[in-house]
DNA sequence: GTCTATAGTGGGATAGAC
DNA sequence: GTCTATCCCACTATAGAC
C-alpha cells in the first residue's frame, strides 16, 4: 500500500536522489544516502522501511515530474507527438539515472501513489488516440532513450535520423489512414 | 580483446547459461555456477579470467543464435519486417533472462568474436532497407519486448494490438511512399 | 531522533598445496 | 586441474542505549 512520507523522510529521498543522479545507482546504499545527510545508515530506518521504498519514493518523484513536462509539452502543441517526444529525450537526458530506475525492471505499483501512472501515460496516450498506439509508440521512444543511453547504437554520428524515422512511422499511420486531416479524438481503427 | 575458449571453458559458459535461464540472473555467481559443475568455484578461474568474461561469452553465444534464427526467419519471407519481429519474440520469449543479458545495459563489443554483433543486425536491417530505419524498428522491437518481460503494460489482456499497431506503423513509411510496390533496397528517403 | 555495535548474508577473487 | 583456506568487500537490518 501506498503511504505519504513525512517531512523527514522526504528530506531522505530527496538525499538519496541526489546521490544516485550524482553518482550512479551503485552509489545508492543506504550508507551512502545516510553520509549524505550526516547520519548514519540504521538512523534511515526510523523514517523508512528500507532501500526498496527509498528507490519507489524516487520513482515516484520522477513519475511527478516527468508527467508535468508532458502535459506543459503536450498540452496545444501543433505537433504532440514530436513534441512528447522531445520532452521525453529531454528527461532522459537530464536524468538518465532516475530514468533507468524508472523504467528498468517491474515496477511496484501497489506503492505507488494512485493514478500516477495514469496521469504520466496521458500525455502520449492523447497524442496518439488509442491505447495499443500508444503502448507501440512508448516502445518505440523508450527503445530508443534506453539503447541510445547504454551505448547499444553504434557510435557512427547521431541518432537523430533514427528518431525521426520512427516519429514518422508513428504518424503515417493514423486510424483513418489519411495523412493528417483526420482529428478523431476516441476512433480506434 | 576477443579470445577463442578452451574445451572446458566451453563446458562452464554452457553451465553458466543453463543456471541463468533455470534461475535467473541473481543466481549466476561463481558459486552456484562452479555447484553446478561439481567442482568449486576457485577452480572455474583457472579457465576463465572472471564472471565478466562468463556474462560475455553466455551474450556471444546468444547473439549468434539469435542470428541463425533471424536469417532463417527473414530470408525469403513474403513479409520479412513481420518474419524478423515473430523470430525477435520467440527467442526473447524462450530466453528471457539470457534476452535480458544481451540487450540491458552496455555490450563489451571488444571481448565479441570480430563481426557477430554486425550478422545479427542483418536481417532487420535487409528487411527495412536503411540503417535509421533498423535503429528505430528495433528500438520498437526492444521496448516491446523489454517492457512486456518486466510486465510494464497495465494486465488488461494482450499485447498483440500494440505490435501489430507498431509494425504497421514501420511498414507504413516505405522510402518512396509507396504502400507495398517499392522494392528499392538501397533508397534512403 | 540518533547513536553505537553487531548480526547475518552474500559476493568476487587469490595463494598455495596436492 | 582441482582443492582448501581465506581475504576482502559490501550490503540490509536489528537491538538497545542515549
Amino acid at each position: 500500500m501506498h503511504d505519504p512520507l513525512t517531512a523527514r523522510a522526504r528530506d531522505i529521498v530527496a538525499a538519496a536522489r541526489a546521490v544516485l543522479e550524482r553518482e550512479g545507482p551503485d552509489a545508492l546504499t543506504m550508507r551512502r544516502v545516510a553520509d549524505e545527510l550526516g547520519i548514519r545508515a540504521p538512523s534511515l530506518y526510523k523514517h523508512l522501511p528500507g532501500k526498496e521504498a527509498l528507490e519507489t519514493a524516487i520513482i515516484a518523484d520522477g513519475f511527478a515530474e516527468a508527467a508535468a513536462a508532458f502535459e506543459e509539452a503536450v498540452d496545444g502543441a501543433a505537433d504532440p507527438l514530436s513534441a512528447f517526444v522531445a520532452a521525453y529525450r529531454a528527461f532522459a537526458q537530464a536524468h538518465p539515472h532516475v530514468y533507468r530506475l524508472m523504467t528498468g525492471g517491474p515496477l511496484r505499483r501497489e506503492d505507488l501513489p494512485p493514478g500516477l501512472e495514469a496521469r504520466t501515460a496521458g500525455p502520449l496516450l492523447r497524442a496518439v488516440g488509442s491505447p495499443e498506439r500508444a503502448r507501440a509508440a512508448w516502445a518505440f521512444v523508450h527503445g530508443m532513450t534506453i539503447l541510445e543511453l547504454d551505448g547499444r547504437f553504434p557510435a557512427d554520428g547521431t541518432t537523430d535520423p533514427a528518431w525521426r524515422d520512427g516519429i514518422a512511422a508513428f504518424r503515417a499511420v493514423r486510424p483513418t489512414g489519411a495523412s493528417r486531416t483526420s482529428g478523431a479524438r476516441t476512433a480506434r481503427r
